[in-house]
DNA sequence: GTCAATTTTTAGTATACACTCAATTTTGAA
DNA sequence: TTCAAAATTGAGTGTATACTAAAAATTGAC
């Protein structure tokens, strides 16, 4: 644990190099040596400051998923179609750490189980808020419909931000948009 | 290439052993050592018979995809449904491998590049098939907007399937089905 | 200003990995 | 039976990894 000004910043440092190489390298083939390059420290400092590599990568991703936590305040005036906004807004402003969600929820979240709690929850609160606002916009249709169709809807748009992550000229946004009108009849 | 019927005897038993561990490990954790121990044989063997340690997986998890599809010889009278159960099949029945193959999407095409062009070809491939089923059943939808839809099909099964896979009592099945009946309104 | 606590550096260790190669054994067509 | 091609072995290479330890330098409460 650092207590001096010198080892706060290099703690930040080493927390800046992690979240630049996982976006650049991804969860697997990050390395110690990496990130010290990048952090212009050396590996004895690193190891001062974090027991094991894993807690600062670890560290990151927490913070990159609260990231995607769809505004926790949640003043319940939201659409459907804002929150497919926000959510491939968010993925092609930001498509590393969407890459890094993404990475963790298949491979991660399987050997951690603090981690696999994590994005569960996560996303079934998700599920709910565009539930809410799904029937909100469609009153008749029944609420388990809609439990269905917007779990369907989030899957997609988690399928397709991957498959744009592999190849950016594909156009996420258009997909997202017809997706949601194909949801939107009322039957 | 095996010529001998030692050496094909061989090559079936890497096989064997790399889709167990698959299994069991998951693509992040297999070792060439691990196959060959499960196999019975030495690492000189091993690469006797395959170039690389990625060749014999990549050979099981096409093997594995294969086994689901409903048209093998590719008469082209397979339908949507047909397919998409073939992909819900392959995931449920082996999590493991159908978790591998996720994984694969996500982390080796963005990390290995001989590994991304594959993948993304058999994605393409994919959505190909996917359309030309669609067109088959709703001659009225134009091709352009077809595509536009299985792409998004493909795109929600990925994300279900990784869905499922974090979270097994998750009924993907059914939630794959009514993605199939929402996208075959005409319209 | 002192000095113990903290931080940084340097120079490692141990280990695991994919993959190779020369020597040896086995195969099967003739 | 012969023998070249194929298969197998087992020791080995080089490389990269996470992590360590002791010494030197820096910090900041007093």
């Amino acid at each position: 644990m650092a207590r001096y000004k010198v080892g706060l910043e290099t703690q930040g440092k080493i927390l800046e190099a992690t979240r630049r190489l996982l976006s650049e390298v991804g969860f697997e083939a990050i390395t110690v040596k990496a990130i010290c390059a990048q952090a212009g420290i050396q590996a004895g400092s690193f190891y001062n400051l974090f027991a094991t590599k894993d807690e600062a990568v670890l560290t990151v991703v927490r913070d990159a998923i609260s990231a995607f936590d769809p505004d926790p305040e949640g003043t319940g005036n939201d659409t459907v179609e804002s929150l497919v906004n926000a959510y491939t807004g968010f993925v092609t402003k930001d498509p590393e750490l969407g890459r890094v969600y993404a990475q963790m929820a298949v491979t991660a979240a399987l050997t951690q189980d603090h981690l696999a709690g994590r994005i569960q929850r996560h996303h079934e609160q998700r599920v709910e808020r565009f539930t809410s606002a799904y029937v909100r916009e469609h009153p008749a249709v029944p609420s388990s419909l809609a439990g269905h169709r917007m779990e369907i809807l989030l899957g997609a748009l988690n399928g397709l931000s991957i498959r744009w992550s592999i190849d950016p000229t594909f156009d996420i946004c258009a997909h997202a948009s017809l997706m949601v009108d194909e949801l939107s009849t009322t039957p």
